[in-house]
RNA sequence: CGCGGGGUGGAGCAGCUGGUAGCUCGUCGGGCUCAUAACCCGGAGGUCGCAGGUUCGAAUCCUGUCCCCGCAA
C-alpha cells in the first residue's frame, strides 16, 4: 500500500515503524510544524515522527493547515492509496477525507465510543478504569466517531501509570494498523457503526485538570497522580510553590492529621495523610527543580513548620 | 532576545548586609537494644561550576563564560 502517515508525537511514532517493516510504501509523513523553541529560543525541536521519517529517507510534509487547497493539491499529487492519521494533531475536513480511495484511517487509543478525543490515555487511569484498548476507525468529519474496522482490549493494573499504558497502547495501535490494512487489501475489512449515545468525550488535559484537590478521596488522587504521569504531571503547592507528584504507592493507612499532611518518611517514601488513606511518595519535583527522591525533598526541608501539601502560602 | 529558578562534601538544602562553611539524609566506626528502618556518641568526605576583577581578606560584591532545570509555547 502506498501511504500518506500523519502524525506528531512520540504515540505515533511506533505505528509509523510498524508500517515501514511491514513493507508499505510512506510516501510522505505528513506532521505539524516545528516549533520554534526552547528556552534559549534557537533550538529547533522536530516531532518524533518527522525524526524518524528523516531517520528512514521519508519525505516530510508540514502544512499549518492540512485542509487548504495548497496541501490538498500536494497530498492529491501522491496518489497515495490511504491515509493513515495517529495523534496528528490536526482536524480533517472533507476534502482529504475523501483524497484516497481507501480515505482516512485512525489510530484511537481507546474501545470507541468510550473515550473521544484527545486524552483518552490519561483519562481511562484518572477515571480508574480497569480496560482500554487501541480502536482503528474509518475517519470521518466528526470526533472519533467514524465507523470501527477492529479494536482490541488492554488491561490497566491498579499501578500503571499513563506512561506505561501510552507505550502499550502504541505498541498495540502498531500491531493492529499493520493488520487493518491487510484486511483493507484483502478486500474484508469490517465495518460497524459506532452507538453514538453510549459515547464519552476524553477532553484535552488542562492544566487545572492537574490540580491535586486533597478535599478528594485518596483513591482518585492517586488515580489523578498516576494518570498524569510522567506527563504532564499532577501539581500540589508547597510553601506557595508548585510541586509536581510522580511515582508513589497508596496505603489504606490512616493518620490523624488533615488531608495533604506530611506525616514523614518511611522506607525512603514521603507519607502524605489524605481522606481515607495515605499515599507514599517516591518521587516529587519542586518548582525549578528537577525529579528528585521524596527523601531527598524531605531531606532538603529547612523549615519543618508548615508541612502541608496544597496550601498557597 | 517569552518569563523565571539554580550550580556549595554521595543526595537535598542553608549560608550570600564579605573574615576560609552549616543543616537533614546517606555513609563509616562505636554504643543502647532480643532486635530495628528508632535513639545516642564519634569520624570520613567540600579548590563553594569556570575565568577575571574589587578588597588586607569573597561561597558571599562586580564582570564575563559554561552547564542544568521549572513555567509558558
Amino acid at each position: 500500500m502506498k501511504i500518506i502517515y500523519m502524525g506528531t508525537p512520540v504515540f505515533s511514532v511506533e505505528p509509523l515503524k510498524a508500517l515501514i517493516e511491514a513493507g508499505h510504501k510512506i510516501c510522505t509523513v505528513v506532521t505539524q510544524p516545528d516549533k520554534p523553541n526552547s528556552r534559549r529560543g534557537k533550538e529547533i525541536i522536530f516531532s518524533p515522527v518527522k525524526q524518524l521519517a528523516i531517520e528512514k529517507d521519508i519525505p516530510v510534509f508540514q502544512p499549518k493547515d492540512v485542509f487548504s487547497s495548497e496541501s490538498e493539491q500536494h497530498l492529491a499529487s501522491l496518489d497515495a492509496d490511504v491515509i493513515i492519521a495517529c495523534a496528528f494533531g490536526q482536524i480533517l475536513k472533507l476534502n482529504i477525507l475523501n483524497l484516497t480511495p481507501y480515505g482516512c484511517i485512525n489510530i484511537h487509543a481507546s474501545l470507541l465510543p468510550k473515550y473521544r478525543g484527545a486524552a483518552p490515555i490519561h483519562r481511562s487511569i484518572i477515571n480508574g478504569e480497569k480496560e482500554t484498548g487501541v480502536t482503528i476507525m474509518y475517519m470521518d468529519e466528526g470526533l472519533d466517531s467514524g465507523d470501527m474496522m477492529i479494536s482490541k482490549k488492554t488491561s490497566i493494573s491498579d499501578e500503571m501509570t499513563v506512561g506505561e499504558l501510552h507505550d502499550k497502547l502504541s505498541e498495540l495501535g502498531s500491531e493492529l494498523i499493520v493488520e487493518a490494512i491487510k484486511l483493507l487489501q484483502k478486500g474484508n475489512a469490517p465495518r460497524v457503526k459506532q452507538i453514538d449515545k453510549e459515547s464519552t468525550y476524553a477532553d484535552k488535559i488542562k492544566k487545572s485538570d492537574c490540580k491535586i484537590d486533597f478535599k478528594c478521596d485518596v483513591k482518585q488522587i492517586y488515580n489523578l497522580i498516576r494518570g498524569l504521569n510522567p506527563y504532564p504531571g499532577a501539581y500540589t503547592y508547597f510553601n506557595g510553590k508548585i510541586i509536581k507528584l510522580y511515582d508513589l504507592k497508596i496505603s489504606e493507612k490512616c493518620y490523624n492529621k488533615q488531608a495533604g499532611f506530611l506525616v514523614g518518611l518511611s522506607e525512603d517514601r514521603l507519607i502524605v495523610a489524605c481522606k481515607n488513606g495515605s499515599l507514599l511518595l517516591e518521587t516529587v519535583k519542586p518548582e525549578g527543580k528537577r525529579l528528585m527522591k521524596a527523601s531527598a525533598f524531605w531531606a532538603g526541608l529547612h523549615d519543618r513548620e508548615s508541612l502541608v501539601f496544597g496550601n498557597y502560602n
